[in-house]
DNA sequence: GTAGTGATGAAATTATTTTGCAAATTTGGG
DNA sequence: CCCAAATTTGCAAAATAATTTCATCACTAC
């Protein structure tokens, strides 16, 4: 074991085929291996060892929420009344449990959680602050921001050449 | 054309295969097809048609921030000191563009803008700072929640049956 | 009932992924 | 600087998977 984990550096060719692969993990290796001079092989013995390594998390398909049936994002501050540990982490399994609860973050500041949910209607997002918040008498207060635009979303994060 | 911009319903076949490539678009069509009673060739058709129609938006590796040198994570609330149209544009256009921002929305509420950042360091999310808002005279003030622990991310979304 | 429309499964075709192996490259001492 | 060990590569074959073709089936409108 070396860094964080597992598994050790890694070199501008894989940053390389990582960039491709946020953009588009369905490029087929011989067109990633093309674009970074590499042979088809040598990708894909390069992108199992990520994948096994955890530096690749997961590859998926991302839908559109609105062509689902949910036309609500909403961006949810929590606060809680007390930070007991058990308590913490009921609320972290509570929030993290909801399947409308896209993305749950713990922070430091000037709230607790911050949440990004998505619903159907409002009346489903007041539905979802009686069910997590109202029903979780260590959340002190919440406050609600609605998405007007998503102007951007995505998991992509920058590969600067190490 | 039908609904919002492009494309019929989606069928339980549909919302089901949706569901496994949510999870993991590598999934084999074949296997896809097991699990939902189609073949391979009826769901390589669907996942194509909802591609064309924008269900699909894309399709992506998930890379962990924490093994390419970016352990920090943080939420900013934006708030801006005009709504003039062009101001709010220029502003979407900023934050958007900058590759350390992953995701950006306007909302309505306490805030403006919120943002979700990813930076190597305290020190970067600094120069962060200065760039995107100090250097931009619309933005009034913003609040910065540091994350101490990504509890649930992803842009899954729930598929109830229709 | 029948033409028209659209979706299906089976099978054939095409493309991609995966593996074995020898050669090339890199790494770490002497 | 050179050698030996370890790692990584490219190529080509084998195994899988994706995509197309085509005949059939189900449904609708007339």
């Amino acid at each position: 074991m070396r860094d964080s984990s597992e598994g050790g550096r890694l070199d501008s060719f894989d940053l390389a085929i990582l960039d491709i692969l946020q953009k588009d993990n369905g490029t087929p290796q011989r067109v990633i291996g093309e674009k970074v001079n590499l042979s088809s092989a040598a990708v894909h013995r390069r992108i199992r060892r990520m994948q096994e390594e955890g530096v690749i998390v997961g590859n998926y398909a991302v839908v559109d929420p609105l062509r689902v049936g949910l036309p609500f994002t909403v961006v949810v501050e929590v606060h809680v009344e007390s930070e007991r540990l058990d308590l913490l982490d009921a609320a972290k399994r509570s929030f993290a449990g909801d399947p409308q609860v896209q993305q749950c973050y713990y922070v430091t500041g000037e709230a607790d959680f911050v949440l990004i949910v998505t619903v159907p209607s409002m009346s489903a997002y007041e539905a979802l602050t009686r069910r997590l918040f109202f029903g979780n008498n260590n959340v002190k207060k919440f406050r609600t921001l609605v998405v007007m635009d998503r102007i951007k979303t995505g998991l992509a994060v920058t590969l600067d050449d190490a």
